[in-house]
RNA sequence: GGGCCACUAGCUCAAUUGGCAGAGCAGCGGACUCUUAAUCCGGAGGUUCAAGGUUCGAUUCCUUGGUGGCCCA
């Protein structure tokens, strides 16, 4: 394994590194001298960040004409002692500041103290602003206390902690050290609330459902198992909350919204956590020609908040999400992108050839839109760099979506692609109880075939269609992929706090 | 699941053709009252991911395993 600080799980003191055999005498020496080292008493008046908003602009006159007196408290970054006087950075969740701490204003016996403190200690500073030679604004301590002893060190001041592994496995460092890492998750906050803002304005309500689902469905993925033991009954983890979210519709709530986990047991890659976050909503007396709007409107909305522009760079692509966004059929996609002629997917041998030509696998007695769909992830998707709706999908890889009026091969169905990923998939919902019944019993034929993505029945669910569904439309987003999307990170484990990693050997 | 790559001090990285395992930062001792990757002096710190093999000798070559990354399926 790579060589991960382990030391903790080791119980046996001597197999302690001596950098944390030093740390904790430290910690005993600052005890003895009736020096807390975990106190929870001292109260800041301000953040970093405020003070930085509040004086930031004042030079040295103007801050010795009007004495500004704070209490902050933050984690010393770094440390430059010249013996009777020492500069030190601290760091709170806003922001970061300069403190001078001189022997003589903070007396002998207390500057002797803070001499001890180690780079990573969170520290109270109480203090006046000044501009030091180099203009830099700064605090002059005239108090200074421990608030919690670190009892290991932080990675390396400079080049901050690179390895990836360790950057997953301690986020809580990664973070510390990285501004680069804790800003991702500062903005995927900030997404996430402009998110749940949008929808609550325009009138839809937050519902949360079933995480443990007796039948997962909503999604073609395979699911987590797990098992309760009080009823004795296995339960899976959800793949998708949509078939809860239409029995609202059902109970009559028009507008709904959840967003949370879904779980799916699957390869991991940069684009794939086996638990990953998605929106999904559904609004009654709409159809999903008003959900791409909606979308549009969305994201762009999104992208002025985040960005104050429409315009976004992604791993060195310019996209432009200013509406409206290209609209393309499907099938016309695998033309005008793919390159395809009619032929090439209408006839299943001559679109199964293409696809094992591709380098992908066929599995035998899979259904042309299967194909289909194959050549579409190939062929088109990569090149989908620009915000495309792709509209019209296959009705046998859409089991709940409603067929087209005038062609009931296909589907009222779009997926959003933005930098040749889906982002989102929306369709006008299928409320007709026999047709979803006979899609069901399709799936149920795939299973039995040996699909284990494929749906279950859901016989609750039909009869809730039963009782009528409004007709409607329903959409899910990706929240990590559009993270990544305004964040500019190349994989999902950079915009996901703990991602999923085999567990380090040697610690419990 | 397959291919490629990485794993060396707490962190970031070196180590010639297989020939004494090193540096910077952090930490430790000392000097230093405006530095900001502070500076200067001194010393300390290693299961080179693990096990096995080849060899007089392995961080280096081989095998197996582990963890992670990237690509593919």
């Amino acid at each position: 394994m790579k060589n991960l600080n382990l030391n903790s799980a080791k119980t046996d003191e001597q197999s302690e590194s001596r950098i944390l055999q030093h740390r904790r005498k430290k910690a005993d020496l600052l005890a003895a001298q009736n020096i807390e080292l975990f106190p929870n008493t001292f109260r800041k008046d301000i953040d970093i960040a405020g003070i930085l908003q509040e004086a930031g602009r004042m030079n040295a006159a103007e801050l010795e004409a009007e004495p500004r007196r704070n209490k902050v408290a933050g984690r010393i970054m770094g440390l430059r002692s010249f013996g009777k006087v020492t500069f030190a950075h601290i760091q709170d969740q806003s922001a970061r500041i300069q403190i001078f701490v001189q022997r003589d204003v903070l007396g002998q016996y207390e500057y002797q103290a803070f001499k001890k403190f180690d780079i990573g200690d969170i520290i109270g500073v109480e203090g006046e602003l000044f501009r030091t030679r180099t203009d830099e604004l700064t605090i002059r301590a005239e108090r200074i206390r421990l608030l919690t002893k670190s009892m290991r060190p932080l990675p390396e001041k400079y080049h901050g902690l690179k390895d990836v592994e360790l950057r997953y496995r301690q986020r809580y460092v990664d973070l510390i050290v990285n501004p680069s890492s804790r800003q991702i998750f500062l903005t995927r906050t900030k997404i996430v609330a402009f998110i749940r803002e949008f929808l609550d304005s325009k009138g839809f309500i937050e519902v949360e459902t079933p995480m443990m689902q007796v039948i997962p469905g909503g999604a073609t993925a395979r699911p987590f198992k797990t098992h309760h033991n009080a009823l004795d009954m296995q339960l899976f983890l959800r793949v998708a909350p949509e078939l809860y979210l239409k029995r609202l519709l059902v109970g009559g709530f028009e507008r709904v919204y959840e967003i949370n986990r879904n779980f799916r047991n699957e390869g991991i890659s940069t684009q794939h956590n086996p638990e990953f976050t998605m929106l999904e909503f559904y609004w009654a007396y709409v159809d999903f020609h008003d959900l791409m709007r909606f979308t549009e409107e969305m994201l762009a909305s999104l992208a002025r908040k985040i960005f104050n522009s429409t315009q976004i760079t992604y791993q060195g692509q310019s996209i432009d999400l200013t509406p409206p966004w290209t609209k393309l059929s499907f099938y016309r996609a695998l033309e005008k992108i793919g390159g395809l002629v009619p032929r090439d997917y209408q006839d299943p041998e001559r679109a199964r050839a293409l696809v094992l030509k591709l380098g992908e696998n066929v599995v035998p007695g899979e259904k042309l839109a299967k194909i289909q769909a194959k050549l579409f992830d190939l062929l088109v998707e990569p090149q989908l760099v620009q915000p495309h709706f792709i509209y019209h999908y296959p009705t046998d890889i859409s089991p709940l979506s409603r067929r087209n009026d005038e062609d009931p091969t296909i589907t009222d169905r779009f997926e959003l692609f933005i930098a040749g990923r889906e982002i989102a998939n929306s369709f006008s919902e299928l409320n007709d109880p026999v047709d979803q019944k006979k899609r069901f019993q399709e799936q149920v034929l795939e299973k039995e075939g040996g699909d284990a993505e494929a749906h279950h029945m859901d016989e609750d669910y039909i009869r809730a269609l039963e009782y009528g569904m409004p007709p409607a439309a329903g959409e899910g987003i990706g929240i990590d992929r559009l993270v990544m999307l305004f964040t500019d990170s190349p994989s999902i484990r950079e915009v996901i706090l703990f991602p999923l990693l085999r567990p380090e050997v040697g610690t419990g």
